[in-house]
Parts: structure tokens; C-alpha cells; sequence
RNA sequence: GCGCGAGUGGCGGAAUUGGUAGACGCGCUGGAUUUAGGUUCCAGUCUCGCAAGGGGUGGAGGUUCGAGUCCUCUCUCGCGCACCA
């Protein structure tokens, strides 16, 4: 009843609505009643993100409104605390739910979605979040994509200038002076562009019928649907991610994120340190090309084993091993990426029947072919050692080759030197023997540089990003087709809207439903659209900046606004996207920075995961399972603020934790007595029973309720001043660390002491409702509105109350007495009673003294504030 | 296998820098109001023991006057990556 009341209240009043420079709110709003008559930039500013999320069918989850709460919490908490809060939300739209629901119905993706945000709209605002809904973005409105698309545009006009580091225009790129036709200097330019076209095989999931990016791919199953993924070759649009892969992994000491979530893009982007190394071949003037982060175990190096997709396996297979190879090779091709890792339990190859030579001995060692070695990582090529490496010595047992130790093992850490992958000793290795791993490294890769067969490498297990999908409801690409070659679309043509289809299915070969809409595949002038989708993340890469500037028609985002309010000071989210979205959107964003279309290197300066709810039975939730909690049947049992409250309650928002409905019981009882302490007790009853009489009448009766007769004007007495001020101290600590669990205990803390009283003093009443506003926002608003005058009538900009320590200061202490660091008793003191005194007192302690009782007292440790331990022997 | 994180009552979880282990809530037990239950209020609730006292933060050691917290080893669970040379 109340909760409508004041979430329709906020919305008239335009309550929570940030203000961008030069844009200054109306002097009746509450922020220009609190903060006066300035421009809106002068106020510091706090931007505070969640994930949007798609908008899903199934409606919301219990796992959404965690990290809302919690961003609403402390957005609220900074609003008071005198900061300009930017607070957005809206809806990642584009996606294959719609789409898939389409083709079952044949309804426009368009209308489900649509639909889809209206539940959610709903469901997100009976909540009382206080989002800026001026700002709201939908990735699929044609204002949103279409700049989108011009970003895209940026990408592909530009390259990465191994020079600067940076993305630049590509017309920064010089021309070789070989490249010298038209023809090759424009696929020079497009081998060079950040979004290119490949021909490279990728991950094609059948059943979706679409190509996935390699972050999309886990166990060689779609993330989506669980579905089996092969590799197969079909041109595709890439993003040139792996130049920033260095930028990508520096710039993450830059923010504060947590080290989990740091390693597992460490991890993604996965850079090893190492050498590549030339073989030459046997007989023949052509070298091969591997790479090792163990250049030092180089004499150990007994064969060489290529991918079996290697480019020269055919040339180097001599006739005797021709059939062998190449069905090999064929089975290889067949098998799917999930047959390729799990399956491959036991190590297969084949011998090519050449060899090649090793450079440390001169020694010839055969050429094998084995699909443990990957074609896309390194050189495709790898110098096997058996002897130090897991992997190579399985396959030399298995195929009787040779096996020679190279590195002994340190002292006391493992006898055998065969099978030792750490660091060690060089032996048998010509004149690196007897170096320790670090300094032999050094120096066979010297020699190996001065020798030209060798160098040092730096590779990353990052991939380029497959940018392309063949499906219908995406972002079209804004690329044409001319006489074979692609060519951007001017940007005064943006947006590029996707045509109207009858049938939205993708088709099993590859390709895309909108190359079923003729008239618009084919322009006027002879050229062809392109018919691929962008990926759902080209929206959610960037729609932290366009909350800035929702409205603006020139630009992605207005630059005053991108200056003032950039970068995200707090971004909340699950830990899913760690190397999607997250990944993706640092390196979109690392691109704008560098060609000037944003200010800051990282968007996200601080974010934190909230860890997932479990179902009631500790499982994870899922329809199947039957365990799901609806949020809407909560909040209609129970309310919106104590659904809030109970989700904030259940424990340390990263952390996993099970959902129980009793603990929302408990969390509405504490709502329950804080409004008892609020109102009188009888007047409730009567309206009670006259509600019930007449139901309809409800809103006029609510008015009728009395304050409780405790609430008075009176001076706060000091033991009153004490509770609130360690309560002050207490929630606004735990709000500064996002500690909402504890600073919930706190105003719980209070409420059972402050029922007790039988004066109520009305000033200190009004500052707990400061305190409590943050977390439940309805009732303290209802109730402080009952209690008196509110200026701007809002608590969202009162001001956050300070505590006093002078208060907290206890007249007498029960100080802790230890023997042993044993607690043994009590001794009463006062904060002035003195080290000699405290030490006296703790001797004379009557429970102490039956501890040290003929016992040498050695030491007595006097802690202030905390205890005295006295040590006896 | 590698990396990251976590193990505290019947349950969710508290315990800034080592300093009174179990805040707050759930559940449970008893009582009061009402008595139809519920609501609400009061008291109790780590464990052994009548008590004095002993034991106790996954396990085993260690450092310290003092360890849930620091160190070493070990077990279990969760998450991520996984033939990345």
C-alpha cells in the first residue's frame, strides 16, 4: 500500500534524476533544495552501474535485484552523503531467446521483446530502485544500434600501429613499398583493419546455426544451450583483439576489481614467455619454425611434432607415410573440438617420415603429427621433450621414441630428473650444462640469436574475436558488398535497420536468415549487404556510455557528459561475463580511448561480483529442479523492503548463499518493529478492522493512523545518544566497505533497544530513518513523512548523519582480565582510570587471583581499550 | 593437472590492524497476552559438567603473553582454465 505510493511519488517528482553539465534541475527539486543553486558538474560526481540484463520471458529472478539492491543502497547512501549519483538501467534486448521464440511463433522478436521489458520494467520498478529512468537504453532501439553500428565503423577503420600500441585511422598505415596496385593496397589495408574478414576455421554450433566467438565455447559446447560446436572454416568477420592483449592485461593493476576475477582474465589472455626456434629441415634449405617457453631443454629436444593442420605437412610427408598421414590428418578434421579435449585420453600421431635437425647437436630427429599439438597456438609446431614434459613423454612411451634428461632436478626435490618439468640444473646440454633454468634460457637464446635460428617470443593464448553470427535479431553489419570487396556504409546512413522476414530460422549451412530478404540485400547500385549479425555483446559493450547522453543525435555520447561522468566508479554483476563482456568491453573501450572518442583507458574502476542465491535446498536453481523463487510472490507477501532487506541480510553480497523464505519472515518482523516504534499501537488495530470493513477505503484510513505516544520532543538522554551513535558509526562504516548484512544487524541493533524506551525522543528517531532509508526507502520515507516536515519531501537527499564519538565514550567499562590468554574475569574501570590502576585492579580481581595463586606473575599485557592478560608461570 | 576462493552452533552468518569466538537473524525450548491458531512480548539456546571448571572455529604441527585471524603440512568443498608446449 505504501510502497506504490511513494515509488508513484519518486516518479512524479523526478526524484533520483542525475543532471549533465549545462543541464541544471528545476530549484524546486529535491537535489537544487539540497545542494542549491550550482551548476550540477560542480557536485562530485558517482557513477553507479549494474548489468543490465536481457530481458528475458521467465520474467526476474532472485539473483537480479541482489546486486540492484546493492547498488541501490549505496547509490542512495552517496545521494545523501552529498554526491551527484549517476544510477542508470536498461536492456541487453538483442539475443536468441526472442529470436528463438520467433521462430516457434513466427512472432516478430521485436513484440516479445517489448513485452518482455514491460514485465521487467515493472517487476524492477516494485521494487523502488532509485534508476534515473530518463536514461533508460534498449540495444535493439534503432537510436541505440545505429551507434552500435558507427562503432563498429571505427573499428573498421582503423588498425593497431605496432609502433604507438594503439588503434589509429587506418589511413595512418603505410604501404610497403612491394604494395604499389590499387588491388593490393586495398587488401593490404584490410589485412590491417581491426574488424577484417577471415577465412580461418571457427566454432560452428550446428544446432543454433550460428559461428560462436572462443569465450562462448566451453568444453566445445555452446554457453548457450549446452550444444556440441566443430570447427569448420567460413568467412567471418573478426575484431583484432589480440593487439591489445598486452594493454588488456596491463591496465588490469590499474583497477580495483577483485584478484579472482583478475586471474581469470590473466588466465584468457594468457601470456607465456618463451623462444621461438628454427629446425632446419633434412635435406632441404626450409626451416621450421617452433615455439618453447623451455629453449634451455633444447638438447633434450628429441622430435618435433606439428598440428596435424600444419600448412607444410604435406610437403614434408614423404611418399612411404603419404596414406598414413593423411588419413590421420582426415580424422583430425572430423573429430569435434569436445572429441579433440575430453575424449583425447590417449596421446595419437603419426610419423611423417621426415626429419629435421636439431640446432643445439646437429642431431636429426623425426617429424611427427599429433593433434595434441594446436594448430592456433604458437607456431602450430612444437620441439617435443620428453624427458621434462608431461605431455611429450606420454607420447614417446607411447611410440618408443627416444627420451634423453637434460635438467636435474634440485637437490631434495625430486630424485628423478626424468619426468622434472620445474626449474633445475642444465646437464648433457654442450655449453649451457651445469647453468641453473633462468641463466641456460639466456643464453641458449643468445646463441640462438646470433646463429639466426631463433628469438625470443612473447605469445598469448587470446584469440581473435569472432564477430559474426547468422542470425536475425542482431545488429546488421553496416558493410556492403562490391565486386567481391567490402566497403563500410556512410555513416549518414546509419542506422542500418534489419528487414522485415517472414521466416527467421537459420539455416543449417551457414547461411544467414536476412539473405532470405532480397530487396534488401540488394541495392540500387549492384552492391549486396552484408547479411551476418553482430554478436549480442556489441551492445553491452558500450551502454555505460550512451546512459550519459541517451538523447544525443550527433553523437555516441556528448562529450561534456562523457568527461563528467566517465569512468563507472562501481559496476555490480555476476561473475559470468568475467571473459566476455568484461573482456570485450575493456578492449571496445580501449579502442574509443585511443582514437579520442572517450577520455579514460578502463571503463570500470571498481566492480564487484555478488555471488549466486541457491535455491531453498541448497541447489542451484533451475525450472528442473523445481527450486525457483519468484521475486513477485515475495514482494506480494511481503513487501518490496523487506525483500530487499532480506537479500542484503543473507550474507556478504559475494558470496554464494542459500535463499530461505523464513529468513525474509525474520527481516519482515524487524520492519514490523520499526513501525511499532513509529505507530501507536491501537490507532493500527482500528484501522485494521476498519479496512477490512472497507477495503476501498484503505487510503483515506492510512491517514487516520497516530504516532506512537512515546514520540515527544524531549532531549536525548545520553545512554539514547550512545545507541544511535554507535548505530550511525556502525551502518555507515559497513555501507563505506558494502558490508549491507552487518549494517543491517546494526539498525536491528538499535530497534530492540530504542522499543524499550518509554520516551522517544523525535530527533533522534528522524536520524535512524536516515539510516534505514538506504535499505528499506519506503517505509523510512512513509514514516519520516508522519514524523514531520521534510524538506524537498524526500529523505533521498537529507542529509547522512554524523556520529560523535564524544557520545560512544562509556562512563564505566567492564574491562576483560586474562590469565594465560585465558579470560578469567572482569574488572569495573573508567576511561581514566589509569595503566597502574587497570593493572592493580586485574592482580586483585578475586577470580584472577585463584588463577596466579603461588604462580610467578612473569608479565602483565595491558591492551587499551581491548583486555589485560597477565602471563604466570 | 594448474590457478583462485572458502571451511566457525541445528541453519544463514558476526568477529577493521592477532586481543572477551558465536553479533544479528532463522529454528528450537519455556513462559505471558490471547486462548482457535497466528500475531506480539519476555526468558533461554556452542558443548561436557549439579557446580567449580574443562573443551571448542575441517585435521596435524608451529610462532606468540594471547591465534578463527600469521606460518608449515594436510583433508574437504566451490569456481575458473584445461594437451596453450
Amino acid at each position: 500500500m505504501i510502497e506504490p505510493r511513494w515509488q508513484q511519488h519518486w516518479e512524479a517528482q523526478e526524484t533520483f534524476r542525475a543532471f549533465n553539465p549545462g543541464d541544471p534541475p528545476a530549484a524546486e527539486h529535491p537535489f537544487a533544495v539540497r545542494h542549491g543553486d550550482v551548476a550540477p558538474e560542480s557536485i562530485e560526481k558517482y557513477y553507479i552501474l549494474d548489468m543490465f540484463p536481457y530481458p528475458s520471458g521467465a520474467g526476474l529472478h532472485v539473483g537480479h535485484p541482489e546486486g540492484y539492491t546493492a547498488t541501490d543502497i549505496t547509490a542512495r547512501y552517496l545521494r545523501m552523503q552529498g554526491r551527484h549519483v549517476l544510477h542508470p538501467m536498461g536492456w541487453d534486448a538483442f539475443g536468441l531467446p526472442a529470436e528463438q521464440y520467433a521462430i516457434k511463433t513466427g512472432q516478430h522478436p521485436r513484440k516479445t521483446t517489448e513485452e518482455n521489458i514491460a514485465n521487467f520494467t515493472r517487476q524492477i520498478k516494485g521494487l523502488g530502485f532509485s534508476y534515473d529512468w530518463s536514461r533508460e537504453v534498449n540495444t535493439t532501439d534503432p537510436n541505440y544500434f545505429r551507434w552500435s553500428q558507427w562503432i563498429f565503423l571505427q573499428l573498421y577503420h582503423s588498425w593497431a600501429n605496432p609502433a604507438s600500441g594503439k588503434a589509429e585511422s587506418i589511413d595512418t598505415l603505410e604501404f610497403p613499398a612491394d604494395v604499389t596496385t590499387d588491388e593490393a593496397r586495398r587488401d593490404f589495408r584490410d589485412d590491417h583493419r581491426l574488424a577484417f574478414v577471415s577465412h580461418a576455421p571457427v566454432n560452428w554450433c550446428p544446432e543454433l546455426g550460428t559461428v560462436l566467438a572462443n569465450e562462448e565455447v566451453i568444453n566445445g559446447k555452446s554457453e548457450v544451450g549446452g550444444h556440441p560446436v566443430v570447427r569448420r572454416p567460413m568467412r567471418q568477420w573478426m575484431l583484432r583483439i589480440t593487439a591489445f592483449a598486452q594493454r588488456l592485461l596491463d591496465d588490469l593493476e590499474t583497477i580495483d576489481w577483485s584478484d579472482s576475477l583478475k586471474e581469470m582474465q590473466r588466465n584468457w589472455i594468457g601470456r607465456s614467455e618463451g623462444a621461438e626456434v628454427e629446425f632446419r629441415i633434412q635435406d632441404s634449405e626450409d626451416r621450421i619454425c617452433v615455439f618453447t617457453t623451455r629453449p634451455d631443454t633444447l638438447w633434450g629436444a628429441t622430435y618435433l611434432v606439428l598440428s596435424p593442420e600444419h600448412e607444410w605437412v604435406d610437403e614434408l610427408t614423404t611418399d612411404d607415410q603419404r596414406t598414413a598421414v593423411a588419413d590421420y590428418r582426415a580424422a583430425a578434421a572430423r573429430k569435434s573440438d569436445l572429441e579433440r579435449t575430453e575424449l583425447a585420453k590417449e596421446k595419437t600421431g603419426v610419423f611423417t617420415g621426415a626429419f629435421a635437425i636439431n640446432p643445439a647437436n646437429d642431431e636429426p630427429v623425426p617429424i611427427w603429427i599429433a593433434d595434441y599439438v594446436l594448430a592456433s597456438y604458437g607456431t602450430g609446431a612444437i620441439m617435443a621433450v620428453p624427458a621434462h614434459d608431461a605431455r611429450d613423454l606420454e607420447f614417446a612411451q607411447k611410440f618408443e621414441l627416444p627420451v634423453r634428461v637434460v635438467v636435474q632436478a634440485p637437490e631434495g626435490e625430486s630424485l628423478e630428473s626424468l619426468g622434472f618439468v620445474g626449474d633445475g640444473t642444465s646437464v648433457e646440454s654442450g655449453f649451457i650444462s651445469g647453468l641453473s633454468t633462468a641463466e641456460a634460457k639466456a643464453k641458449i637464446i643468445e646463441w640462438l640469436e646470433g646463429k639466426g635460428q631463433g628469438k625470443r617470443t612473447i605469445n598469448f593464448k587470446l584469440r581473435d574475436w569472432l564477430f559474426s553470427r547468422q542470425r536475425y535479431w542482431g545488429e546488421p553489419f553496416p558493410i556492403v558488398w562490391r565486386d567481391g570487396h567490402h566497403e563500410a556504409v556512410a555513416e549518414s546512413d546509419l542506422p542500418v535497420l534489419p528487414p522485415e522476414l517472414d521466416d527467421y530460422k537459420p539455416t543449417t549451412e551457414g547461411d544467414p536468415p536476412l539473405a532470405r530478404a532480397a530487396d534488401w540485400v540488394d541495392l540500387p547500385d549492384g552492391a549486396t549487404r552484408e547479411t551476418n549479425t553482430m554478436p549480442q555483446w556489441a551492445g553491452s559493450c558500450w551502454y555505460y556510455l550512451r546512459y550519459l547522453d541517451t538523447q544525443n543525435n550527433e553523437r555516441h555520447v556528448g562529450e561534456a557528459a562523457e568527461k563528467y561522468w566517465m569512468n563507472v566508479d562501481l559496476y555490480v554483476g555476476g561473475t559470468e561475463h568475467a571473459v566476455l563482456h568484461l573482456l570485450y568491453a575493456r578492449f571496445w573501450h580501449k579502442v574509443m580511448f585511443d582514437l579520442g572518442h572517450v577520455s579514460m583507458a578502463e571503463p570500470f574502476q571498481r566492480l564487484v561480483n555478488q555471488g549466486i542465491i541457491l535455491g531453498e535446498d541448497g541447489q542451484k536453481m533451475s525450472k528442473s529442479r523445481g527450486n525457483v523463487v519468484n521475486p513477485d510472490g515475495v514482494i506480494d507477501e511481503y513487501g518490496a523492503d523487506a525483500f530487499r532487506l532480506y537479500e542484503m541480510f543473507m550474507g556478504p553480497l559475494e558470496m554464494m548463499k542459500p535463499w530461505n523464505t523464513k529468513g525474509v519472515e525474520g527481516v519482515y518482523r524487524f520492519l514490523g518493529r520499526v513501525w511499532r516504534l513509529f505507530i501507536d499501537e491501537g490507532s493500527y488495530k482500528d484501522y485494521e478492522q476498519a479496512v477490512t470493513a472497507a477495503p476501498d477505503q484503505a487510503e483515506a484510513l492510512l491517514a487516520g493512523l497516530k504516532l506512537h505516544a512515546a514520540i515527544n520532543d524531549a532531549e536525548p538522554t545520553p545512554e539514547q545518544l550512545k545507541v544511535l551513535h554507535a548505530c550511525i558509526k556502525k551502518v555507515t562504516d559497513d555501507l563505506d566497505g558494502m558490508r549491507y548484512n552487518t549494517g543491517i544487524s546494526a539498525l536491528m541493533v538499535f530497534v530492540n533497544e530504542a522499543s524499550k524506551w518509554e520516551s522517544r525522543p523525535r530527533e533522534v528517531l528522524g536520524i535512524f530513518l536516515r539510516l534505514l532509508n538506504p535499505f528499506s526507502p519506503h517505509l523510512a520515507e512513509e514514516l519520516a513523512d508522519r514524523l514531520g516536515e521534510v524538506s524537498g519531501n524526500t529523505l533521498a537527499y537529507q542529509p547522512w548523519p554524523e556520529w560523535d564519538e564524544a557520545f560512544l565514550v562509556e562512563e564505566s567499562i567492564e574491562f576483560p582480565v586474562q590469565v594465560n590468554g585465558k579470560l578469567r574475569g572482569h574488572i569495573d574501570i573508567t576511561p581514566e582510570t589509569s595503566r597502574e590502576e587497570i593493572e592493580q585492579l586485574a592482580l586483585a580481581c578475586e577470580k584472577v587471583q585463584q588463577f596466579i595463586f603461588e604462580k610467578e606473575v612473569k608479565k602483565v599485557i595491558l591492551v587499551p581499550n581491548k583486555l589485560v592478560n597477565i602471563a604466570v608461570k
